[in-house]
RNA sequence: GCCCUGGUAGCUCAGUGGAUAGAGCAACCGCCUCCUAAGCGGUAGGUCGCAGGUUCGACUCCUGCUCAGGGCACCA
């Protein structure tokens, strides 16, 4: 509809220029918004306070004179000049009315675009390293990265989701020495059990499930062991835990303690973001990256083009030149790759793979890193602009006032599963993107369970249940509905609410667009909202199934549109709509 | 010190450079003989953190200040 006065308003002017009203210029951007209240008309443009200067014109009079340039449209009824110089566009009731019919014929594709242009668009998200089940802070990017990858599609994107498995590193040797170390108290050495290792109980899940399946594989002398446990230092104690364990079990057996750890929980991610309603097309492992020498490949090509340079045993990356605020190091002086490292190995990966836009989400915390990523890619010929990160800010989590601490590796969190099974998928999901991704989001867990009914996300459902309950109840009163012959009836849709709930209809294109290039996915909640707004106020002041054949077929229609809306929406937030509540 | 985010009604938050700054919750007053009251209507509630600047016009853009959260590793 917008784009359908913007051509208007564009034959408009190209009339003034050519009689030399307007002075010639390359680039006029016509905006339009939906206006804010009625008095000022379905749609409002700011062009002649935009253009009368170039003019030398008074904005009214070159409103005036752009309105008397309009060419003739089914679509107007009038069009006013209002304050210093808007240009107010009024619909005619058959304009909005139409919407109806494009909606029912539309169906579940309503509402898409093809601004997107089939690009290769790869989305990463959640990427939490396996050391543990989801908490409630990955909660949150996994719902906004999947509602985000939901409206690109939507748009036209040709996405594809992934979840990047930091299975090396040091994270993950804690992991399986964790592991170990229960499986070894499990078997009954004597031994304690340290601090900084991973102390949830799914660890002792996993210690036991090792023992099932190993019996007394991984059972070592544990006199040497415990004069590791002297060592001070917590980081230095529990990296010599590591080594010794390697040792003593030699790789292989190493191996499959380190597997049962990584597979185990992987599982469980899985699982639970499937039951969050979150799929991703590849798991991509940083160890294949390793494995198949892509991140020695990578440092080879930065060494050739000279970006790399050795200082204190170690090997650096000028990542200063490239706009980083420091060099950044790439291989310690033990001679272990850097995380950082793979990460490069990963993002070439991303384009080499053949991805025209990459969007990574992170965590706020993350947010010095994307410099560094950036001038890898620079560095290895490929351009920067490829790559889109968002950033989520944290989820603080409250229980009532108290502020809960979360982390993986003292075992103390909610886990996503836990949230999920208190409030529901329906409620979490929306309750995460309700907030702008660059709010801090404060979860109050109590709120959550105890006032869930106050969720917005009902009302929203609620409304598209009610609707299915009046059509179950049409047959009882001996009503039928025949959705093509509805269609010829749709000009009796001219009470203030109709009109109000088919311009919010119409506007559903507009903000699935908007919300998918800003990466906005609480545009389509708010919308939503506001859209079930509309339909109850509906409800309340107008019966549907009224004894007029062509009064209740036209509302029918309409609300079936609505049902559909909703539906089309709520599916792109993960949120189903039920038919009954 | 430097770099990100925020600061809008009592609370939690929306708000494309535009016209009278909005919603939910909380408070108050109404609405079920009627398709689900998990709903609807109304009242009240504001120095849009502070101070400058840009312009026809600023909650929105720019600068400075201030408060809050986060980040500044040979951790991931």
């Amino acid at each position: 509809m917008k784009k359908q006065i913007q051509a208007l308003l564009l034959q408009s002017l190209t009339a003034l220029q050519a009689k030399q009203i307007l002075p010639i210029s390359d680039h006029v951007e016509i905006k339009i918004d939906n206006s804010r209240g009625s008095e000022h008309g379905d749609f409002a443009s700011n062009i002649a306070l935009m253009l009368a200067k170039p003019a030398r014109s008074n904005p009214r009079e070159l409103a005036q004179n752009i309105i008397a340039h309009l060419p003739e449209s089914d679509l107007l009824d009038h069009v006013e000049i209002a304050g210093p110089g808007f240009i107010n566009f009024f619909l005619k009731e058959t304009a909005h009315q139409a919407i109806v019919a494009e909606i029912l014929d539309k169906g579940d594709r309503y509402g898409d675009s093809d601004i997107g242009a089939n690009i290769p668009t790869l989305v990463e998200f959640v990427s939490a390293n396996p050391t543990g089940p989801l908490h409630i802070g990955h909660g949150r990017g996994a719902a906004y990265g999947a509602a985000v990858s939901s409206l690109l599609k939507k748009t036209g994107f040709d996405v594809s989701c992934e979840y990047y498995i930091n299975d090396a590193g040091r994270q993950m040797d804690i992991l399986a020495v964790s592991v170990w170390l229960r499986y070894l108290q499990h078997c009954g050495t004597d031994i304690p059990f340290p601090d900084n290792a991973y102390q949830g109980d799914y660890i002792n899940d996993i210690a036991i499930k090792l023992h099932n399946d190993h019996a007394e594989k991984f059972i070592v002398n544990s006199d040497n062991l415990s004069a590791l446990f002297k060592e001070e230092d917590a980081e230095l104690r529990i990296d010599g835990l590591i080594k010794y364990c390697i040792t003593q079990l030699g790789d292989e057996t190493y191996r499959i303690v380190f597997d049962a750890g990584l597979y185990s929980i992987l599982a469980t991610i899985k699982d639970d973001l499937l039951g969050f309603g979150v799929e991703f097309d590849n798991w991509f492992s940083e160890r294949s990256l390793v494995s198949n020498n892509t991140v020695d490949q990578c440092i080879e090509k930065l060494t050739e083009q000279s970006w790399i340079y050795e200082k204190d045993g170690a090997q650096w990356f000028r990542s200063s030149e490239l706009g980083d605020e420091k060099d950044r190091v790439l291989i310690r002086e033990n001679g272990q790759a850097t995380y950082f490292a793979s990460d490069i190995a990963y993002h070439l990966s991303k384009i080499e793979r053949g991805y025209e836009k990459i969007i990574d989400i992170w965590g706020a915390d993350h947010h010095g890193y994307i410099a560094r990523v950036k001038a890898s890619l620079q560095a290895l010929d490929q351009s920067p602009e490829k790559l889109e990160v968002l950033l989520v800010q944290f989820a603080t989590l409250y229980r009532g006032k108290e502020k809960l601490q979360m982390s993986t590796r003292s075992g103390e969190f909610i886990t996503l599963k836990e949230l999920q099974d208190e409030v529901g998928k329906d409620a979490a999901r929306f309750f995460y993107i309700m907030r702008k991704s660059e709010q801090h989001l404060d979860f109050d867990l109590e709120l959550a369970k105890s006032e869930s009914s106050d969720n917005p996300v009902y009302y929203i459902q609620y409304a598209h249940a009610r609707i299915c309950s009046v059509f179950r109840q049409m047959p009882d009163k001996g009503y039928a509905y025949n959705e093509a012959d509805s269609l010829k009836d749709l000009s009796t849709l001219i009470e203030p609410h109709e009109i109000k709930l088919l311009a919010m209809l119409a506007r559903y294109t507009d903000v699935i667009e908007n919300a998918a290039t800003t990466y906005e996915p609480h545009q389509l909640a708010y919308y939503l909202k506001d859209l079930a707004n509309d339909f109850h106020t509906y409800y309340n002041a107008n019966q549907f199934l009224v004894e007029d054949d062509v009064i209740r077929n036209a509302r029918l229609a309409l609300i079936a549109a609505t049902k559909q809306v909703l539906q089309n929406g709520l599916s792109l937030l993960g949120v189903s709509s039920p038919e009954v509540m």
